[in-house]
RNA sequence: GGCGGCGUGGCCGAGUGGUUUAGGCAGGGGCCUGCAAAGCCCCGUACGGCGGUUCGAUUCCGCCCGCCGCCUCCA
């Protein structure tokens, strides 16, 4: 049974589902107005992982995550650019995906865009107008954060430190520096809809709080995010939902930042900070090693040195791949997620069950994905010292388990000797050849030509072998 | 100022009231190899500081120091 931190609790706890066998889950989606950074690169690896464990561990999930394709910055730089905000959108949408694709995450089942919802969120705001949970001013709708009892929650303080705290005035009409938008007027040229308080446009807050409903209905599972979300973003979708007396959420998950020098990676920082940056020069199963070997909840640190030790990892682990022409389990899975009755059934050498207890038992505590990890290389190990010891059979069952369970978290591994081309082969032979014939100083001479082309040659017991 | 989190061997990163104290990378030694590469074997007694509880603490409690995050848009 997975044991999952809950934010709204403080705690790690057993997750209870609504539905036994199924999970709902709801993640907060980007806003289309840039290119995706590793920040959104690991929040999306995060839940990608958690979905396919819960799916490995024999549940049915619904992941929902939407795309907020309406707000200040898409404006912006609309405005900026002399396009439509919905060019703006579409263009930044079709990064989003390119880039998560290529990250290997799993799309989710539902992707609701804010545009679609409006109608839904002005019936939301209508109603929390009537309750007197909010009220109009000039420029909008307001929430009243004074009529959520428990107000702060998710910030883990109470309303009053908050209120403390609060680096922003009140601006004209907000009752409250606190008191947050449910809807804005809309100015001269801006993206507009209609409503009972005239043309404009939902605030930030409130698409999510009706589309996860919708979609997932009232007390669904999991709603997840990066921690910078906690607070005002779900404090404030909480709010509106107790508001209006809905189950929401059961459990709230939030991942932990990405920091570059010890600080939270921010756009103003050179290194990598795209995804599209980080996957010109590194395998993007690199940085999903990389996110593997910290704990969601804490900081990751992403570094040339990083990714590039990550990439030493996944050098190990595709190396095995290699020597024992393993299966790749992930690619036979029907929707691209391992289940893990099905992946033991499908393996004819057999898989090692004390072995994925043990990775399954890491997993169930707060997705320990390190020490699970950790676990998945000593089965390399094993698997290598098997094969040295001629004991093909236990080295293949031991090696099935290793694709398996990386399997499980979404990691295909490479046996890479698929397309060496022509002409390398033919250096190849001929490197054999001289060896055969013990012309060293030749075979030296070509193995210096492969490897100044890229390759990496291994001389085995059945001859040369070279992959990239 | 308020709230939250963190500080483990060169680096990343699990874990535990005491005995044999994960795993990876890097490093050293050995085996294998014509030489390499890959792989295997061996090697590192670490837990921010100061007190306290205890027969015994890295692990529990308190204080301190340091770092980070949130309190504004942010994955």
């Amino acid at each position: 049974m997975l044991r999952l931190h809950d934010t709204a609790t403080g705690s790690v706890r057993p997750l209870e589902l609504r539905e036994p066998g199924q999970v709902s889950l709801y993640v907060c989606g980007p806003t289309v107005y840039g290119p995706p950074h590793i920040g959104h690169g690991r929040f999306t690896l995060v839940f990608d992982i958690l979905r396919r464990y819960l799916a490995f561990s024999g549940l049915r999930v619904r992941h929902v995550s939407n795309v907020t394709d309406v707000d200040d910055k898409i404006i912006e730089r609309a405005a900026r650019e002399g396009r439509t905000e919905a060019e703006v959108a579409a263009e930044c949408e079709a990064e989003w995906w390119a880039a998560m694709d290529a990250l290997g995450a799993l799309r989710p089942d539902d992707a609701p865009h804010a545009t679609a919802y409006v109608p839904g969120m002005v019936a939301l705001i209508a109603d929390l107008v009537a309750r007197g949970a909010a009220y109009e001013t000039d420029d909008g709708v307001y929430m009243r954060v004074d009529a959520v009892p428990d107000y702060g929650l998710l910030a883990q303080q109470p309303l009053s430190s908050l209120r403390a705290g609060a680096r922003v005035e009140a601006t004209e009409g907000k009752r409250s520096p606190l008191d947050f938008a449910l809807w804005k007027k809309a100015k001269p040229g801006e993206p507009q809809w209609r409503s009972p308080w005239g043309p404009g446009r939902p605030g930030w807050h409130t698409e999510c709080v009706v589309m996860s409903l919708d979609l997932l209905g009232e007390g669904f599972d999991l709603h997840g995010g990066g921690q910078d979300l906690m607070f005002p973003h779900h404090e404030n979708e909480r709010a509106q939902a107790v508001a209006e007396g809905k189950d929401f959420a059961h459990y709230w998950v939030h991942n932990g930042m990405v920091t570059v020098g010890g600080e939270k990676m921010s756009k103003s920082l050179r290194n990598f900070s795209t995804i599209a940056e980080l996957l010109a020069s590194h395998d993007s199963r690199a940085y999903r090693l990389l996110v593997l070997r910290a704990h969601y909840r804490r900081p990751v640190e992403v570094t040339q040195e990083t990714i590039a030790d990550a990439e030493r990892g996944l050098a190990r682990l595709d190396g095995l791949a290699r020597r024992l022409s393993l299966p790749d389990p992930l690619a036979a899975a029907p929707g691209g997620a391992l289940v893990r009755a099905q992946a033991v059934a499908a393996a004819p050498s057999g898989v090692e069950e004390d072995a994925v207890d043990r990775f399954c038992e890491h997993m169930d505590d707060d997705l320990d994905t390190p020490g699970a990890m950790a676990g998945v290389f000593d089965l390399v190990s094993r698997a290598h010292a098997a094969a040295d010891e001629g004991d093909e059979k236990t080295a293949s069952r031991l090696g099935t388990t290793v694709a398996v369970l990386a399997g499980a978290v979404g990691l295909a591994l490479r046996k890479g000797v698929a397309e060496v081309d022509e002409g390398t082969r033919r250096l190849v032979d001929e490197r054999d050849a001289a060896r055969r014939a013990r012309d060293f100083a030749r075979a030296d001479a070509i193995r210096d030509e492969l490897v100044a082309a890229g390759w990496v040659v291994e001389d085995g017991a059945g001859g040369t072998v070279v992959h990239r």
